[in-house]
Formats: C-alpha cells, sequence, structure tokens
RNA sequence: GGGCCCGUGGUCUAGUUGGUUAUGACGUCGCCCUUACACGGCGGAGGUCGCCGGUUCGAAUCCGGCCGAGCCCA
C-alpha cells in the first residue's frame, strides 16, 4: 500500500467527476452468456420531456441500490434504460415550437419533427442519469419511437388479434375533442366542478338535466317502475321539445326518484349509465357532437356550434318557449382528459379495442410479490370495476402505426407477415391480394396505437422477446415504479403479459412513492415549490441526493424533499471521510504483521458490533428498507466506531507494540466493510474511500459476509463504553473538563474482572480498576425496580397486588428475594428476575462518589 | 359516497407478534478548539404519540367511533 495522505476535506465536485470519467460503461452490461443468477430490472420509459425530475431521481435511487447491491450478492444484473417516446405533449411541443399544426406538413414530416425533439431530450437525461452515478446498463437501452422496438409493439399487436385479444368494434369510447382522440379510461381524470341542474318542460314530463345541449341527441325517458308519478306514461313515447323527434319511456331500477324531477332523459352519451340503459333497452344512437366538439347536423340549427355555446342557445330557446322551469346549482365531477383537462365526450366511433379478461389479470397480479403489500389493493380495486374493454387505437400521428389494412372492395382487414414489421400502412401496401375476395386495393390504417401499448410490452422487450413464446430471461426480477401508475403501466402489463405469454411478468414489483415539495404539496410550476436533481448534485453532490432518497421516508410512502436531509447526508459524508483519514493514517504507519491478531477486548467488541451491523443492514436491503439499512451504517459509523471507538483506542493507537496493531486490524476490517455497505449508496464516496485501501474498484468487491460472534466482548464492551459514558456525563456535573485528571476510578462488575489493556483510563485520564468483587461499601435499599416483562406474563391480573406486596417487603428480603408472597391472601411464587433492588451508598472513613452504571458500581475517588 | 394510507417534541421522521426511561435528523440552550473532524465532541431543555371509548395487569402499537390531511376511485 502507498497510498497517497487523504485531503483534509472531502472535494465531492473532483470525486465524483474524476470517478464518473473513470468507471465504464462496460462494467454494468449484463452477461447473455453468464452462470451467475439473472436479476433482470423492468426499469420505467420515461417520457423524454428533457428534463429528468425529482420523481424519477427518487425512483431511480432504489433501482441503483438495488442493482449494485445485488451486483455484489454476484447476481447478472440488467438495468436498462427505456425511452417511452410517442405521445400527445411532444406533438404539442413540436406544434409550437414550429408554429404549425400537424395537419400543415405531412405525416411522415411531422413524425421527424417528433423524433428529432425526442432524441434532443434524451441526450439531456443520459447526462443527468450518468451524473447521479445510475449504474444503468447502456448496452441495453431501448427507444419506443424507434423500428426496433415499435415492431415489437406491432408484432405483440397481430398476436393478439390473432389470438382473439384484440378486436375492432364501433361502441362508445371516451373522447377528447381538444386532442381529437379516444382515450382509455385510465387517461379519464375526474375535476370537481360547479353546474346547473335544468328543469323543463319535456312534452307533458318535468325532467332535469346537466346537458341540455344534448337534446338532440335524446334517445328515450326513463323511469323508476315503483314511481307512482310516471306509470301512466309507461311505454308510450314522447316529442323531444326544440327537435320533435319521438322517443319511448322507459323503465329501469336505475332511475333515482329522488334526484331531479325522478325522469331522466338518456342522450347518446351524457354519461356512462346512458351507455348502460342504451345498450340494455336497445335504444337508437344519435350523434350530436362531433370529434372537434362541435354540433351535429342531427342539431338542425344549432349546428356547427360548440357545445358550450349550444347548451346557452338551447337554453334560451327553453326560456323564450316558457318550457325551462327553473335552473339548480349543482356540485359535480366531470370525466376530463387527464393531459389537457378538456371534460371529455362519450362518443360511438369505429376503434380498436383489447379485450379484458378481470379474473386472469387479478390471478397474475397475485402471483406478484407487492412491495408494499398494501399496493396490491390498488390494482385489485381497478381490475375489480373494469367495465368496458382497453380502447387502443388514437386518432393521433406520432405513435405506433396500427398494422392493418382494409380491402377497398370487400373491407376484409390484412395484415402484414411478421418479418416485413415494422410497416405504416398509410404509406405502403399489403405484399398480398385480399384473401377473401383478390383485390390489390386497400386503404392503411390512420389510426394509431395507444402509448402505453408501447411501454406495456417494456419487460418483454427487456427479456429478450422475438414473439415465440416466453422470452429467455423472462419473468424479470423485479418492477420498480410509481404507485401513481398502478392502474395504467403495471396493469397493462400484467395484462400483456398474460396475453402474449400466459405468465406473470415480473416475480416482485418495488413500489416507491411521490416526491412532494418543501411545503408539503406535490411539486407544480403555479406552487413554485420545485426543486430540480441538478440544483441539489450542484449544491452537495450526487451522493447525498442519493442519501436523501434512501433516508427520507420509508420505501413505499409520499416522500417530502428537504433540504436539510441533503445537507446532514452532505455531513454524514465529511464525518467518514475524517474517519477515513484517521483509520487510513493508523493503519499505514506501520504495516500490519501477517500474524496480527484482533486480541484487545473493546477491538473484539468492536468486531462484535460491526458483525451486527452487517446482518441488520443485509437484512434491511433484502427487504428494499432502505433508509433502515443507511441509518443503521450511519449510526454504526459516526455512533460505534467515531465516537465509541476510536475515542478509546485513540490512546492505544499513539503508542506501538501489538496491542497497537490489534487495533489498526479491527480497523481495517471495519473500514472495508463499510465501503462496502456505503457503495450501493454513496458509489462515488465509497470509490473514493476504498481506493486508499485497495486498487480495485469497491464496486466490483462482494458484499461483506464478515461475521463475528464474541458475546463475551460484546457484553463487558458495553459495559466499557457505558461506564465511559457515565463517567463523562459525571464529570459534566462536577464541572470538570473531559479531560481533566479523575482520580482513582473502581468498576465492581460483580461477575468477571475486565482487561480493557487500559483504554478507558487513557479515555478518562484516570487509574481505572476493574473488580470481581462485589463493592465493600455500606449499601442500603432505597427502592425496588420492577421487571415488568417478566411481572406481566407470569402474574396477569396479580401484577398489581404482587408489585405492592414487594414494596412492603422489608429492605434486606430486596435483595434476597423470598420464594413466595403473600398477595391478597394467597401464597405466589416469585418469578426469578421481578425485581431488583436499587441501593444508595454510604462509605465510612473515605469519601468516594459513587456513579450507578445499570447494576454496577462505579465508585470515583477524587484526586486530592 | 366507497377503498387505501397517514396523524409521534418547533419542523420532518423511526417505531405493530402489546412490556420498564418513545428513535433519529434539523433547530435550540450550556460546556469544551482533547495531535481525524468546531461541517466536531460532551451534556441539557423540549412530546397528553390527533380526540373519545373499549380489550388488557400493561396500549404509540390491538378493536370501535370521531376529527383532520393525502392518494385512488364512483
Amino acid at each position: 500500500m502507498s497510498a497517497p495522505e487523504l485531503p483534509k476535506t472531502y472535494n465531492y465536485a473532483e470525486v465524483e467527476l474524476r470517478w464518473q470519467n473513470t468507471w465504464r460503461d462496460e462494467d454494468n452490461y449484463f452477461d447473455k452468456d453468464s452462470k451467475k443468477p439473472r436479476f433482470v430490472i423492468d426499469t420505467p420509459p420515461p417520457y423524454p420531456t428533457g428534463n429528468f425530475h425529482i420523481g424519477n431521481a427518487l425512483n431511480w435511487c432504489y433501482i441503483d441500490f438495488i442493482a449494485r447491491y445485488k451486483r455484489m450478492n454476484g447476481y447478472n444484473v440488467m438495468f436498462p434504460q427505456g425511452w417511452d417516446c410517442h405521445g400527445l405533449p411532444t406533438e404539442v411541443k413540436v406544434e409550437e415550437t414550429h408554429g404549425i399544426t400537424k395537419n400543415d406538413v405531412s405525416r411522415e414530416e411531422f413524425r421527424t419533427m417528433c423524433r428529432d425533439l425526442t432524441l434532443a431530450n434524451i441526450a439531456k437525461m443520459r447526462t443527468t442519469l450518468r451524473r447521479m452515478g445510475f449504474s444503468v446498463d447502456w448496452s441495453n437501452e431501448y427507444i419506443t419511437m424507434m423500428p426496433a422496438y415499435y415492431k415489437k409493439t406491432q408484432l405483440s399487436f397481430l398476436r393478439m388479434l390473432s389470438s382473439g385479444y384484440i378486436y375492432q368494434s364501433e361502441h362508445p369510447v371516451n373522447f377528447c375533442t381538444r386532442c381529437e382522440t379516444a382515450i382509455a379510461f385510465a387517461e379519464v381524470s375526474y375535476e370537481a366542478r360547479e353546474t346547473r341542474l335544468n328543469f323543463f318542460d319535456f312534452d307533458g314530463i318535468e325532467i332535469a338535466t346537466t346537458r341540455p345541449e344534448l337534446l338532440a341527441a335524446c334517445v328515450a325517458v326513463a323511469v323508476h317502475p315503483e314511481d307512482e308519478r310516471y306509470k301512466s306514461t309507461w311505454h308510450t313515447s314522447l316529442h323531444v321539445p326544440l327537435f320533435g323527434h319521438e322517443v319511448p319511456v322507459v323503465v329501469d331500477e336505475a332511475v333515482d326518484p329522488t334526484f331531479g324531477s325522478g325522469a331522466v332523459m338518456i342522450c347518446t352519451f351524457g354519461d356512462k349509465q346512458d351507455v348502460h340503459w342504451w345498450k340494455q333497452h336497445k335504444l337508437a344512437l344519435r350523434k350530436a357532437i362531433d370529434r372537434k366538439g362541435r354540433m351535429t347536423a342531427i342539431a338542425g340549427k344549432y349546428e356547427g356550434m360548440t357545445s358550450s355555446d349550444c347548451r346557452e342557445a338551447i337554453l334560451s330557446d327553453m326560456k323564450t318557449s316558457e318550457i325551462l322551469y327553473r335552473q339548480e346549482p349543482l356540485e359535480q365531477r366531470v370525466g376530463a382528459c387527464w393531459r389537457c383537462k378538456t371534460p371529455i365526450e362519450i362518443m360511438s366511433e369505429r376503434q380498436w379495442f383489447v379485450k379484458i379478461h378481470p379474473d386472469e389479470i387479478s390471478k397474475a397480479a397475485h402471483e406478484v410479490d407487492w412491495n408494499p403489500g398494501h399496493m396490491l389493493l390498488r390494482m385489485e380495486n381497478w381490475v375489480g370495476q373494469m367495465e368496458w374493454d382497453w380502447c387502443i387505437s388514437r386518432q393521433r400521428i406520432f405513435a405506433t402505426p396500427i398494422p392493418v389494412w382494409f380491402c377497398r372492395s370487400c373491407g376484409e382487414i390484412a395484415v402484414p407477415d411478421e418479418s416485413d414489421l415494422p410497416v405504416d400502412p398509410t404509406c405502403i401496401k399489403p405484399a398480398h391480394p385480399c384473401k377473401k375476395c383478390g383485390s390489390t386495393e386497400f386503404s392503411g390504417e390512420e389510426d394509431v396505437l395507444d402509448t402505453w401499448m408501447d411501454s406495456s410490452i417494456s419487460v418483454l422487450n427487456v427479456t429478450g422477446w422475438d414473439g415465440s413464446g416466453t422470452p429467455p430471461w423472462f419473468p424479470a426480477q423485479i418492477r420498480p415504479q410509481g404507485h401513481d401508475i398502478i392502474r395504467t403501466w403495471a396493469f397493462y402489463t400484467i395484462l400483456r403479459s398474460v396475453a402474449l405469454t400466459g405468465e406473470r411478468p415480473w416475480e416482485q414489483i418495488l413500489v416507491n412513492g411521490m416526491v412532494l415539495g418543501e411545503d408539503g404539496f406535490k411539486m407544480s410550476k403555479s406552487r413554485g415549490n420545485i426543486i430540480e436533481p441538478f440544483e441539489i448534485v450542484d449544491k452537495y453532490g450526487a451522493d447525498a441526493l442519493r442519501q436523501w432518497g434512501a433516508m427520507g421516508a420509508a420505501t413505499g410512502s409520499d416522500i417530502m424533499f428537504n433540504w436539510n436531509d441533503v445537507v446532514s447526508a452532505s455531513r454524514f459524508q465529511t464525518k467518514m471521510w475524517n474517519i477515513a483519514r484517521f483509520s487510513l493514517l493508523q493503519i499505514e504507519k506501520e504495516p500490519i504483521g501477517p500474524d496480527a491478531k484482533v486480541a484487545v477486548l473493546i477491538d473484539r467488541w468492536l468486531l462484535g458490533k460491526l458483525s451486527d451491523t452487517i446482518a441488520d443492514v443485509t437484512d434491511a436491503m433484502d427487504h428494499f428498507q432502505f433508509d433502515r439499512a443507511l441509518k443503521t451504517i450511519r449510526e454504526f459509523a459516526w455512533e460505534v466506531l467515531a465516537d465509541e471507538y476510536i475515542e478509546l483506542a485513540k490512546g492505544r493507537l499513539y503508542m506501538g507494540g501489538a496491542d497497537r496493531e490489534s487495533a489498526c486490524l479491527a480497523l481495517r476490517t471495519t473500514f472495508d466493510s463499510l465501503c462496502r455497505m456505503l457503495a450501493p449508496f454513496t458509489p462515488y464516496f465509497a470509490e473514493e474511500c476504498y481506493s486508499y485501501l485497495s486498487s480495485n474498484s469497491v464496486h466490483k468487491q462482494e458484499w461483506t459476509k464478515f461475521s463475528y460472534a464474541d458475546a463475551e466482548a460484546l457484553r463487558e464492551g458495553d459495559l466499557i463504553v457505558s461506564v465511559v459514558s457515565e463517567l463523562r456525563r459525571y464529570k459534566h456535573e462536577q464541572g470538570l473538563a473531559l479531560n481533566a485528571p479523575l482520580g482513582k476510578v473502581t468498576v465492581y462488575s460483580g461477575t468477571s474482572s475486565i482487561d480493557d489493556a487500559g483504554d478507558a483510563a487513557r479515555t478518562l485520564n484516570a487509574e481505572v480498576h476493574w473488580s470481581n468483587d462485589r463493592a465493600h461499601l455500606e449499601q442500603v435499599v432505597c427502592d425496588v425496580q420492577f421487571n415488568l416483562g417478566v411481572i406481566g406474563p407470569a402474574l396477569r391480573k396479580q401484577a398489581k397486588g404482587f408489585m405492592d406486596a414487594v414494596r412492603a417487603l422489608p429492605k434486606d428480603q430486596l435483595i434476597s428475594p423470598p420464594s413466595t408472597i403473600l398477595v391478597g391472601g394467597d401464597e405466589i411464587t416469585v418469578p426469578t428476575g421481578a425485581f431488583l433492588p436499587k441501593f444508595a451508598y454510604m462509605v465510612g472513613g473515605q469519601k468516594v462518589d459513587v456513579v450507578n452504571v445499570g447494576d454496577v458500581i462505579v465508585t470515583v475517588q477524587r484526586p486530592t
């Protein structure tokens, strides 16, 4: 070892940059030919906004802790990085920056603009990922908009089409008239708003509606079977006001007779309930609103108006014709597009759907180990209330094309050969004539796929799916993701894995919480509480941010960003750096001989504590309890190693000889294990520390397996530490400086004599005697201390009476307890260890102070 | 309206097979610049563990109700 002296301060900026430039990507590659057990991570592919935000950072911290820990434990780890590119936000951004709309240029030109923007954004985000020290496997990067990936999306579509999972049909779907596309239920968010409930005359019946603009789409009026008010109208028909068309009156139990007037107008479609009634009563279909949100021809004179203009116009006309009775304010929650917040319309359109089989999804979800366990409930709730199938077609451009053509003469569907994928059916023709009629005239499908169709096969992609059965590395070992996308990404992935392979996609799922701002609210531009990862990294370094990720909250809980945590993380590194400087200085002062042994009591104690710490940290890591793991490491390093051990061993280290060597060996063992345990959390810092100990990378080392059992050393070492601690408190109370001479200290440990090699004496600046004798003092029993852990279980209801009886005993019987005692007339056995006497001490002749350390007596004879 | 989660010193937080004095961080107060560290050490103050009731010898922990915050959904 010829390590240079460690700099006085830890310069995170210099160190982190240096190691980032030293590490090689190949070190993190998944080895396809490896015989090691594999550990495949289904990393979430973020949307390439160009900004890797702090929520992503938390998610990736967890992933990187796991990846690094698993590598150190001998696993062949795949930590891939994907990019989920397609979608509306990029289209909107492109329209903005180029000052165009999607219709101003060709589909292909528009896609190119979207691709260029996406690639630039990905480049920015890669920089952040590297700066954070994430050990990503860049040989397994995937970009969903690239042909290599979306051909798999198309392949999965064709497979599910042929196996009957995918079908097309005209069916009511959620439709965003601003985005001009159908959306799935998972993409509907509910917004509270106030509206008006309008009561009006409907051909003699009073009807209450929140959506008068749908009058033209009215196809029936419904009443409750037990509502006497409307019995006479059953199975008659009514004329729709202002429009005049005839609609039937239907009877249905789902009508709430207490809401409004008790009579409901059914429109195609005002809400989900309308869809139910429409199906159940086989009603007509009247489309009053088109894809752009304008009124259609059936709206007559209102044609071309927006729906809100139409609403006002109709209400005004109702007033004019004196059929509007009254209006009442109403709180309601309206389904809206989750991206642009425009209220959705339910429209009947020809769309593509994926069939949902709740039972098989639920079964697979139960075969996955959920962390934390309660997150499975969210999946169960979502799966249990699915009513419609998943609408996967979108009327957009920047997305995976649906690989289908329609025969112009007979309408038959044509699909490409799998070997020809990927295809854009709007640009090329099918390779074969129509199977049904032989025609060669086709129209390509212009609809594209929901972006979740891309990302829901991420696990199939990384596990090596090629369309033939179960992929070679399937299922993945873990899916790390946030709880906000359980009903989308997790749900769709399980669905697709079951549909395409028949199996669960992952063995485990680890769900992380959301990151909240310092004010406790969700981070948002309008609140101005956004903190960017680079801001933290600039000020305190990536390792400090990573520590915040581990310690900020229990895994799975939402976590509030907090500068304090980052500051204390950074301070821990400073402290640890000084521990390293001290340890390495001592270790390197003289070479440690090959026969060196850890022989001194407190050194053995340190190794025993280290061994316990390693066991705790390993257990925490195995259960993804990163907060517990890092906290245990920090407490051990700071308290046990620095404040307790080094303080005690310091004096001995300044001397020479075999006792010094014992300490050096204990220090080196401890420091080595600490570096390894810190490696997953603070990869830069751990690497820098370890580089002074070894020429190898700490990230190539095994997870520490150090184990050391020495119950005697633990017990006696704990006593030494307690004695020193109590005597420090004593000095403080006596107004003495900590290093002031203390005179003669005698510790009456009672059971065994202790050889601490003089550590306590040097630390306390006192003459310390460890006596195995009892203190020859005049003891006076002054009180009794009960052990409720013994008394409670043994005596149950008699515990209180027992304690009263013991208090009433003569004092000498507290020292040697009687075997039985009378409690409320019953003679009961005194349980072993039920209580201990508390002593006060008097000394005849010479004055000594007495300090109690647990049940051990320490006397202090101050220098005169 | 339903489901889930949460409520612990000034702030954030750990802590459930029930057990003596409730964890840590930041802040705060006092003493100490002891040859790794003042970004440090030692010591202290500060809590009706949201409220009420129940089970129990014993409840932050289990049960019921209430109040409050959050998330998901109707």
